[in-house]
DNA sequence: GCCAACGTTGGC
DNA sequence: GCCAACGTTGGC
């Protein structure tokens, strides 16, 4: 079956964690480690091809930093069963497993750091979950309108 | 099922 | 480092 509406999304990670730079390197990697039932939940509603504004977030130049792509849709984050692992979740078992990672693809890194000070002035962005006060979701959807503003944003190599 | 205490997130 | 806002935990 053909896609149909891609969907658009967005993920935050500290730079210092996971950087745009490591995506860039690695090409693909499980968005593992999501603890949040809300964001949880944006994770399985992705689908493969939806495109995802990689976000740094408690950085130097905290904003938007590139773009990803779901490369495969989510299935059982393996890091709730490793007993080594910060993410280990004794109530998750094989049959029930409570959280899930889709894994995403680099797609671009922007020629600057969008950084948020800059959305904020954007009207058209005034409604974006991650602009409201108090707003911490790990992962939230974006609108296509607000998707293609950010984008051109971070293409352009500075504010005007 | 309420709600206070606590821990975490994340901008500043 | 501060602290506002939010989610989670646990006593009752």
């Amino acid at each position: 079956m053909l896609e149909i509406s891609m969907a658009f999304w967005l993920v935050k990670s500290e730079p210092d964690v996971y950087s745009i730079d490591d995506l860039a390197r690695e090409q693909s990697t499980g968005w593992n480690g999501v603890r949040n039932y809300q964001a949880r939940n944006f994770l399985k509603a992705m689908a493969v091809g939806d495109s995802v504004l990689f976000y740094h977030s408690s950085s130097e130049v905290i904003g938007v930093a590139g773009v990803a792509a779901v490369t495969r849709a989510a299935y059982p984050d393996p890091t709730q069963f490793d007993k080594r692992s910060e993410y280990f979740d004794a109530a998750a078992t094989a049959k029930k497993p409570r959280w899930f990672c889709p894994d995403i693809g680099f797609v671009e890194k922007f020629p600057r750091v969008v950084p948020i000070g800059e959305l904020r002035e954007k009207p058209g962005l005034k409604a974006m979950a991650l602009l409201q006060r108090g707003s911490r979701l790990s992962v939230q959807p974006v609108s296509e309108r607000e998707f293609k503003v950010i984008h051109a944003m971070g293409e352009r190599s500075a504010a005007s």
